[in-house]
DNA sequence: CCAATTAGTTTCGACTCGAAACTATCAGGA
DNA sequence: TCCTGATAGTTTCGAGTCGAAACTAATTGG
């Protein structure tokens, strides 16, 4: 049975041939988790990098939770990575303790008052929210997921979703070619295939 | 045919409950894509958001062409993308032109210099590459295709995967528990599934 | 026991980004 | 017509990010 599936779904990919749209998604979804991010951070005074920092130690074993290996997480340099942790265990959120063994090495504890502000900033972001619809949605296509995740995040930010114009409401087929139903003007192909800001998906659709 | 197949995609994404890992893979792209624009931008001397920026303008149809536009689309406020744009200009990437009906619009249009600077970006990415690995990868589950899209960027950038200790291929089970091959220390159930920085990936295996 | 290495901190400068004040243009109503 | 309010964009300012480099302290290896 699995068997069946993997064809299934290697055939669907290869004939999309969505790589460089899946690419676009990818930063897309990228810039709007930091803005998450940032939004959820300065709740409690926190910068992005700062929240990033202290989840990864929630997640990290006993190996990895020096500043070293926050800043390869990261992929940030020590001294920055140094700053960001001062200023976590200053509000409390974390704990410095000297390895007994190699007294250079610098273990990173959550205190709970830590632990508990990540709990919240998974439960507070709609990424969770989006990617539960995503999932529940029908498609296996890398591309049509992703762009899922995008549309349902857009929305529960109030953003707009600047999709291709082909793809929009407004869009009308006429005899001459595309014409745009909120300024009535023609629109060449290549418009079509531009990113709008004005774009709004079709009631039913989900693609 | 398709029914089946969607039945088969809804067990497995149920079952696995895997939204919050999804949600961590996504973060780490994001990270991980930051770090790519930001390298590559470095080597034109552009900071990562005027890359963005730039690209937008050369995806987006004539009515999204505008500062406006491009801080809709970045989530940016217009007083940040209006310095992003006057750099973008003064290094002769793109121009401005006001608009003939409306004069406190402004019209970007990429150079050909700049049409081409995005061109080499999306060729330089790792990203594609990364994407491409993925989609010919045989799983259907979204949280199996970002962690294979993760970890082959991540082998690209020379960086290390931070995968999970138990998945390690110096993870090994004892009568007692688990031991880690590296420090010969035993690891608790709880250390097993924590996020390793010497994790290292089996020779054959995916996941 | 000294040199090289490694972990972490501090300092500095270039850059990001949002907020707010500002200019210019447009649209609508008395 | 003029005047008010809204909108597009620029400029300025301050808090914060981040990498580079100099620095301290501890460890390892001849």
């Amino acid at each position: 049975m699995n068997e069946v599936f993997v064809k299934l779904v290697s055939r669907r990919y290869n004939k999309a041939m969505n790589t460089p749209e899946a690419h676009d998604l990818l930063e897309r979804l990228s810039n709007l988790l930091r803005m998450e991010t940032r939004a959820f951070g300065l709740k409690y005074g926190l910068q992005p990098v700062q929240v990033e920092a202290l989840k990864y130690l929630t997640e990290c074993n006993r190996y990895s939770d020096t500043p070293q290996a926050v800043g390869d997480y990261l992929g940030l340099t020590k001294g920055t990575v140094s700053q960001s942790l001062k200023v976590l265990e200053q509000k409390g959120l974390l704990t410095k303790r000297h390895d007994k063994e190699d007294k250079r090495l610098l273990h990173l504890t959550p205190t709970l008052k830590g632990k508990n502000l990540i709990k919240k900033t998974t439960q507070g972001q709609h990424l969770a929210f989006a990617l539960t619809a995503a999932q529940s949605a029908s498609s296996t296509d890398l591309a049509q997921v992703l762009q899922t995740v995008l549309r349902t995040l857009q929305q529960a930010n109030g953003r707009k979703p600047f999709g291709a114009c082909h793809s929009c409401r407004f869009h009308e087929r006429g005899p001459q070619g595309s014409v745009c139903g909120l300024t009535q003007e023609p629109l060449s192909l290549e418009d079509s295939q531009r990113l709008c800001r004005e774009h709004e998906y079709p009631d039913e659709a989900q693609g």
